[in-house]
DNA sequence: TGACTCTATATTGGATACAATTATCTTTGT
DNA sequence: ACAAAGATAATTGTATCCAATATAGAGTCA
């Protein structure tokens, strides 16, 4: 996941529609383009060297999902999210998450939780920096996810931490922390699928993401 | 919910591309376009008398919300489901609809469950016509969806059920009549609903779009 | 000063033109 | 007859061009 700032010149065999959807999207999920942001095809067009119309497929498939706002011949913005509308896909990660995890007790191994015992060392560690912290707490769920035996719905869970992600940035950067329950919350939610019970660890996660995260970013700052 | 297969000249107003997107997305929905089906931009722009960009945007939309699938520099496909992914679909809706109802029963009023009522007895009468039995049978699910103040879930779970519409309207086809458990079935869920108790209401749902849908079209045909 | 109209500019939507890639057909050789 | 190779056509990807629309600004009049 690196978002470099500068020109990503494209590489070899990536079509310009694609360059142009990476560099968006990564331009977002950084928060260097801050919802409400104006975007102007033009102007992305120009910065990486390629045409307008690659750019308008890429903002499209972007608004498409749910990271722009594409308003009739007035151009696209960076989708801002409002607490509520956080608030809501929060509750949607929740719910999939927890769904997921339902199936993950029973086919997660001995390997997959020690893995997801070292995410979280490293999550504990990586409490300071915002960056690592996002990238740590991304490593530990994706920990459970990777022996979820359903790819869209993974992909979906995905998509959603991507949208939400900008918003959990901007919040960490203003408490400048990750607190220490936030090490034991991931905590107990380990143990809970160590249970093996598929009901605990279904409720367990979707307590989870709808109590750390969405009160921590809906009620604390943002 | 019209899905007239001629040219829909380009109404007031509309755009282009939208008229290429509700074009493709109905023949999908309606099955005219099965999947696997080679789409040509080229030929669904002068079908539709434009050009061939805003077809290309359209498709990319719909690519991204899993209608079509795009390979590079060799065009788009439309989506054929496998029976794993259509129950993998219905799986996430059932979770996704669970949880609304959960919402549902603490903001539907007496005239929401009048409507459902209303409803189901129309569900009962459609059970002949395919056509009729699908607008009924969304209708129904939606009386209960409007009253979920979620927009973006409610977005979502409608997505889902247009994704796997094509594949209902097979199996419906082919067993040629809903069964009568369909009416029961349902009626259970409305009375769920009326117990005003989230957890039932969630689990009533889950279980109903688990079990009649996903048993009817995975085990049963298609 | 402030609202309004008209004009100039920027931006978007769409069409066409061209280049790059892939698919199809034909030819050739065995 | 079959496979390989090359030529040809079809299709996709991208750039440029033009028209339609929206935005911003200058000037005008009360």
């Amino acid at each position: 996941m690196d978002l470099s700032p500068d020109r990503t010149q494209r590489e070899q065999g990536q079509s310009a529609q694609a360059q142009a959807y990476a560099y968006l999207l990564a331009e977002i999920r950084s928060g260097r383009l801050e919802g409400g942001t104006h975007v102007v095809a033009d102007r992305i067009a120009s910065t990486l060297g390629i045409s307008r119309m690659p750019v308008r497929e890429a903002i499209r498939q972007l608004s498409s999902e749910g990271f722009m706002t594409i308003r009739s011949n007035r151009g696209a913005v960076v989708t801002a999210l409002g607490t509520e509308e956080i608030g809501e896909l929060y509750e949607m990660r929740a719910v999939l998450e927890g769904f997921a995890m339902r199936l993950v007790t029973t086919h997660i191994d001995r390997q997959g939780l020690d893995e997801a015992d070292i995410a979280l060392t490293r999550l504990d560690r990586a409490r300071e920096n915002v960056d690592w912290f996002i990238t740590a707490h991304d490593q530990f769920h994706d920990a459970f996810l990777d022996y979820c035996p359903r790819p869209r719905l993974v992909a979906e869970i995905r998509r959603i931490r991507r949208a939400t992600e900008p918003y959990l940035r901007m919040t960490l950067k203003v408490s400048s922390t990750a607190g220490q329950n936030t090490t034991d919350e991931h905590r107990e939610l380990l143990s809970a699928i160590r249970s093996g019970n598929p009901s605990i660890a279904e409720t367990a996660m979707r307590e989870h993401v709808l109590r750390t995260d969405v009160e921590e970013l809906v009620f604390r700052g943002a």
